[in-house]
DNA sequence: TGCAAAATCACCCGAAAGTATGACTTTGAT
DNA sequence: ATCAAAGTCATACTTTCGGGTGATTTTGCA
């Protein structure tokens, strides 16, 4: 019995740390409303002004909302710091020369970084918050520009050529 | 005369595409106000309730504050390229202690080694004489070994721990 | 201003990769 | 000689990749 109800108390608490942030700005919301209702006691009694009191509720929500997608979207601002091996000899920055040589885009060389982690398709889209079908999309022609025919060969062929440490 | 004018039509357009988002911002938040003014008619009118209004007008204002935010914080990653000076010191053989120390066989490694040299596992498998099933053994046990699900993952933490040159 | 390249996304299909399980043989060490 | 680990292979199943095609939107540049 003491088994069963630990649980549930197991399951709920396990959800809860989930879906932390959700809850809280459901709380927050919830908070939100019970001002908002005052708010419209006090505007209601005072003056009936409606638009004043449906501005401020904008005004508030559209703060709330941004505030919201800044939070969720953590990894927005990030300072990368990518430690470029430079030796002695005279090959410097050969990644850009060659990415230029083999007219690698932007995305292309960013979703190459990603794969040389070993992320999955998934994975990559999660992070750049893009869709599944445009990764495969930008790996399929970044896997023409290299001619190789798999992810693996061109990492391998990627890192020959110097595009990759 | 017509210069002037001409010069004015310019000057307008070329404002309104510099602060396109801006502006189409404002027109889609006026919008809504007018949209807003009809449903408050339509609420007031009908029955007096004030929390729909507001839960309506919530909403909406959080989800365009969301679209806002997204919209806005577009500059995502900074890239910082910091130059780190590499040696050709004496690290030889790392490859064999860090073998042993996960425990992985001699097929292990080197279908490792084929592996990242960018082969499919049927082609590992012409190369040694072995069956595919064999080489999908062999990375499955080697996976577990390396505490990974995919074979790019393998790789970079391969050659991470020193596996892999 | 307009055009080309880049970027985004969708859908389908087949191939490759990965997971799980079981079985048999070889090898190496005690 | 025995026993465990390594190696070999199979079957069945799920997931991920990759190729092909087409479409729309954004962006950068001439």
């Amino acid at each position: 019995m003491l088994n069963i109800t630990g649980f549930f108390l197991f399951l709920i608490m396990s959800i809860f740390r989930k879906y932390r942030s959700i809850i809280l700005y459901s709380a927050a919301l919830a908070l939100l409303l019970v001002l908002l209702r005052w708010m419209e006691w006090q505007f209601v009694l005072v003056n009936n002004s409606f638009e004043i009191y449906a501005g401020i509720i904008a005004i508030i929500f559209t703060l709330l909302g941004i505030w919201v997608a800044m939070k969720v979207s953590k990894p927005k601002t990030i300072l990368v710091e990518k430690e470029v091996l430079v030796k002695s000899g005279p090959e410097f920055r050969i990644n850009e020369k060659a990415a230029n040589e083999l007219g690698l885009s932007k995305r292309e060389f960013e979703i190459l970084e990603l794969t040389a982690k070993g992320l999955s398709n998934q994975q990559i889209a999660d992070q750049l918050f893009l869709s599944l079908n445009t990764i495969k999309t930008h790996l399929s022609n970044l896997f023409l520009k290299l001619d190789v025919q798999r992810r693996t060969q061109a990492l391998e062929k990627a890192r020959r050529i110097g595009l990759i440490p």
